[in-house]
DNA sequence: TTTCAACACGAAAACGTTTTCGGTGCTCAT
DNA sequence: ATGAGCACCGAAAACGTTTTCGTGTTGAAA
């Protein structure tokens, strides 16, 4: 087993100084062709590697890009996590992903043992408990301290820093335009509780294009999940009692989780109701019918989100102050579930 | 903006030295009871903590596991860094995640860049090339530097470490042996080309379960895609052509493309023809139908292989050369896309 | 009064780099 | 012979810790 070896080796074994070795590497003109020569020909032979470890010391840089995601088991966040990696490795960065579970506290403890030196800035989308209790002290601190952040998706304006988002108001309107484009009467919304950001973004486009349609906004047509793993009940229930014509969901989970239903009431999707979706992930891609969904570009929106953080990392020190937010733009991916909008 | 206060500069303004105020802090037994309430107070009122990376310099851990996965937009590695991530977590670790791609040089690249003092070990899954050109010298490599590698589902007996795997030839067995108890006659195989270890050892078990029946292997019912994202056309074709009355596919993927050729075909699941999938992930649960699969716990199994590492690198130093290989316990999860079995 | 332990603290090394600032020793022009 | 200038190299600081080893000051025992 041979470990890894140091300048000071390379140095004792040449018996040069630690200095030599290292301006030898570096292709430093003070040193001799000879010197060099034989310096970095001894380091490739040994396969010498900088520390880089002591390199980030050094540097007080270390070239890692630190990830706060709720979760990684979804589809969204995936791609996400894969259009910031690909990004980061252009420019030499690593990533490193930590998860907060939707929990406030896991996310607060992530972001301070990553805060102290492991990385050069974040990354992050924020955890639903954050969202409800809208403390965000921990993300104030770190950015007060130097430290870059860039949220996506799931942001807050409390907070001021770089930001990559969808329109999600936009692209809830948008989708419920086209259904009601197509004379759709009864348009149910499957959403979320109004603390999830995007979820109320969506709620509230799905309301704008009601009226400005002129068309009532009926409550009973409204579903707010709270807890996404049981939601089957509740789906089914709603579709039983007011029977949409068509609905909007805003992941497509509960648009999945709304054919299902429709099926098991005898419903067929898309001659007796429509169904659109919001998040073009794998679900909505293979199910039977597959999904019309409102997409949303992850790896679009990582690789946006991981260049604005490079920027401002290797931007010529504090020129700042001027935080941008970037809108990913969103489009009707048709399928299945509709008719041909 | 206040910058990170270090040891250093709590020591000029209490008029100490750095070293009294590092033992301060640790609570050494040396420091008189009012320094160290001094100390600590100042500390707490300035937020100190410690620079990781100050401290990872000093005690060669960097209390980090590298993750070397093939893609992340992906349910299964997904799930399985979700289990690292967790169990690393509890154990104080960080992870940090790096996709080869699929591709042999970035997976050597990465393997370097994190070799040189980023992290205390390894966990990863093979990339197809690195599997097909059986080229594993980087890993010998690494371990050779005496940094632990723990392998999983995708792994090579050419490299001794710790593994953790499922029972691929069982599993497979056992799924097609329990179509054959339920009499069914042609049982078809959607698979990958043989390079790809998990694929070939499916393959083999679906053999070995029609050999053990006394049934003869008609190769014109085996489908081998080497393009994963084209595999439609294959798929129907074969389907139509040898119309088999059951399908074993190796991924959901298949599965659920399998079902799609079967509806278009006019054949009903499970009625007509029978579908059971491997990899128990999104699609086969919010499939039309759902569909009966191999379930393969990438929670469990990332969980395992962070725990190996962590026993290996906390464990006094080197008590090693006996490698062990976990298997993890696979089920068939019983769905509408079966009778039930 | 001397001696010695106990106590409280500081100096310095170490981890592996990079870089600044000085040195040498040489050549060449004066 | 003297000095300037150059080519080449080394010492040391710095990044932020922890830890070993000293060292000075007490107080008490001899």
């Amino acid at each position: 087993m041979k470990r890894k070896v140091t300048l000071k080796q390379i140095a004792k074994e040449l018996d040069v100084s630690i200095s030599t070795v290292s301006k030898s590497l570096r292709d430093s003109p003070e040193i001799s062709e000879d010197t060099r020569q034989k310096v970095q020909a001894f380091a490739k032979l040994y396969n010498y590697k900088p520390n880089l470890i002591a390199l980030s010391l050094k540097n007080k840089k270390t070239k890692t890009i630190g990830i706060i995601i709720p979760e990684i088991v979804h589809h969204f966040f995936a791609t996400v996590i894969s259009g910031i990696e690909h990004v980061a490795n252009e420019h030499g960065y690593n990533v490193i992903v930590t998860l907060s579970d939707e929990s406030f506290d896991k996310e607060v403890i992530n972001m301070e043992m990553l805060a102290n030196g492991s990385i050069d800035g974040f990354i992050m989308s924020l955890s639903k408990e954050t969202q409800h209790k809208k403390d965000f002290h921990h993300i104030a601190e770190v950015i007060n301290q130097g430290m870059p952040v860039v949220m996506f998706d799931r942001v807050t304006s409390d907070i001021l820093c770089d930001k990559v988002i969808i329109d999600d108001n936009a692209a809830a309107f948008d989708a419920v335009q086209s259904l009601i484009n197509n004379d759709f009467n009864k348009i149910a919304l499957i959403t979320t509780v109004d603390y999830v950001s995007v979820g109320k973004l969506r709620t509230d486009g799905y309301i704008k294009a009601l009226r400005t349609n002129d068309r009532k906004v009926d409550e009973s047509l409204i579903l707010r999940i709270e807890d996404i793993d049981n939601c089957e009940e509740a789906i089914e229930k709603m579709m039983q009692e007011v029977k949409p014509d068509a609905v909007f969901a805003v992941n497509e989970l509960f648009a999945v989780t709304a054919i299902k239903a429709a099926n098991k009431l005898g419903q067929k999707v898309p001659e007796d109701v429509s169904v659109i979706g919001f998040t073009d992930g794998i679900i909505s891609k293979y199910s039977s019918p597959s999904i019309t969904t409102v997409s949303q570009n992850g790896i679009k929106m990582g690789g946006k989100a991981a260049k604005m953080l490079i920027d401002r990392l290797e931007s010529e020190e504090e020129d700042e102050e001027l935080y941008r937010t970037e809108v990913i733009e969103t489009h009707l991916v048709v399928r299945e579930s509709t008719p041909t909008l």
